[in-house]
DNA sequence: TGATTTCATAGAAAAATCTTATACTATGAC
DNA sequence: GTCATAGTATAAGATTTTTCTATGAAATCA
């Protein structure tokens, strides 16, 4: 019934209520003063009610017209609000973007890259979470989240996973003398106190077979639950810790130097995005960036 | 810039996602497939941003049209209900209407139309006023009303006029002897006490003038301001009275007989309307009605 | 009265939209 | 794995809509 009306249509009866005429209201729209007339005309029809009456040579809108107006104006201010934000959309000036972060990734990797993210865009929004990686499979798995970094899980079919392998490092006091060597081999740290995580984790079980396979006595003096007070003990020289590259390549402590580990042990950590919904362009925006550095140290680190 | 969107484009995207499927969609509204498809292609390339991704051939919209859906809902509600008013402009069923009437239509003749007109139009507002006959002309001049009933004014530009030429009658008691008459002769009503409008009134003056030129005494025993007052001082047999023809033929009242005057009174009323601005629809109408009923009495009352 | 302005109309040209036909992809049954 | 089915994309031709050029009619202004 109405789905003919235009927002052409609208937009020229606008135009032409404000000029009063026909023929300025076409200089205005950049059409000939026929385009006009026609349209206004089959507005007219459209609606079955006279818009204009031709007073003298003048145009004089009636009453209905007045009326008309102003729900035209409503529409059209709605439409071009609405254009407005779909092309801040399409230009990834404005939406909001959900993250969720396994804590060695939280400190400072993500963080960094988010500020780079929305420096030049005032008006997105970012929802920032830390958790445990388990935790981050479901709150991605269930929507909650748009983007995941977590260890990578097991393959779950209502969650896409890119795999990183990044390497671990040791963490030695910078006063030390091992932080002379460009690497560390396992049997150097035999006896050595070490920072650990609890012994579920997978970097610590690692870490322990590797000693074991080398047969150096792996000397666990700290459980912690992230590296982060771990690089702190380190560079107090209490003790070494075998510590995941991405802390390695992100933790700007003067004190502390990292240096590869011989045998090497390697870290898998993924990009984590919920399977069967879209990523916003925000979110696909952002896993960009975080898949673009996570290569980019990946591949620093088994070139080195 | 956002120009080229359409309510076409609204309403077809509004119903690929309630359907979920370009198909169904297309099915929906009379249209084929690849119509459907071409247009929410443009639509995309229009907001520069996917609104759906193809997931194993299932359609699944992204976050951007979820919020373009509902923008689209906002207008599309907005446009339907603007569809609607209009639409009961067209038809008479909406509007307001201001109408200013001098005493002698107020009582009877333009309520009754009134009510008429509303019968079958809950939607109308209508504002009724009544005033003397000069003060309609402003009423009328200002723009304030649309529709004015009153004694003929002198041509004013700010005012259109259309006047019609209405016969006075003589009101007679009901079972005075003179009610048995067809008409009566302004002799026959010489000395007779009489109800009179003051003395500045058209009808008076057109009275008193017959009545002098006949050599007839007029007795005017009463003076009122309108004919209401006078018509029930008739009934009770306290005197006659000469009426326009606007009271006579629309009072219902079984004491009171009217009768032709001979030589007659003519009484000029007019239908007014504001020049320079255009009726609205309802406007036109009620004064066709009024128009149509006004020379059909002026015709009935020429040819009795 | 003649010049100018404004709107409407008609026919031709241009643009947008739709339809038909066809190809491509994924899913489900055998 | 292959075939049938369902859904979407693409291309070409037809249709409809929109716009433009040209022209006419009515009113204003000098």
């Amino acid at each position: 019934m109405f789905s003919n009306l235009t927002i052409r249509q609208l937009l020229t009866f606008r135009e032409v209520m404000r000029s009063n005429s026909i023929t300025q209201a076409s200089r205005a729209l950049g059409r000939t003063q026929p385009a006009v007339s026609a349209l206004i005309a089959t507005l007219e029809k459209q609606l079955a009610l006279p818009l204009f009456v031709r007073d003298r040579g003048a145009l004089v809108p009636t009453p209905e017209a007045h009326y008309f107006l102003e729900e035209t104006n409503a529409v059209l201010e709605r439409m071009e609000r609405t254009a407005q934000t779909m092309s801040e959309f399409s230009k990834l000036e404005r939406g909001s973007l959900r993250i969720a972060c396994y804590p060695a990734g939280s400190s400072c990797f993500v963080p960094h890259l988010l500020s780079e993210f929305v420096a030049q865009r005032p008006d997105v929004h970012i929802d920032f979470m830390t958790r445990a990686s388990q935790v981050i499979e479901d709150l991605i798995a269930s929507q909650e989240f748009d983007i995941g970094l977590a260890i990578t899980p097991e393959e779950r079919s209502s969650i896409l996973v890119e795999s990183f392998t990044l390497e671990c490092f040791v963490a030695v006091p910078a006063d030390d003398p091992l932080a002379n060597e460009k690497s560390i081999h396992v049997p150097q740290l035999s006896g050595v106190p070490m920072a650990a995580l609890y012994e579920e984790h997978d970097i610590a079980k690692s870490s322990e077979k590797a000693f074991a396979d080398s047969g150096a006595v792996f000397n666990r003096r700290f459980t912690v639950r992230t590296f982060l007070p771990a690089i702190e003990l380190v560079r107090s020289g209490a003790c070494f810790a075998i510590v995941d590259g991405l802390t390695a390549k992100t933790t700007r402590n003067p004190g502390v130097a990292f240096r590869r580990l011989v045998p090497e042990i390697n870290n898998n950590i993924a990009l984590l995005r919920p399977a069967h919904r879209p990523p916003s362009l925000l979110a696909e925006a952002f896993a960009d960036s975080l898949r673009t550095h996570l290569v980019e140290i990946a591949q620093a680190q088994s070139t080195a």
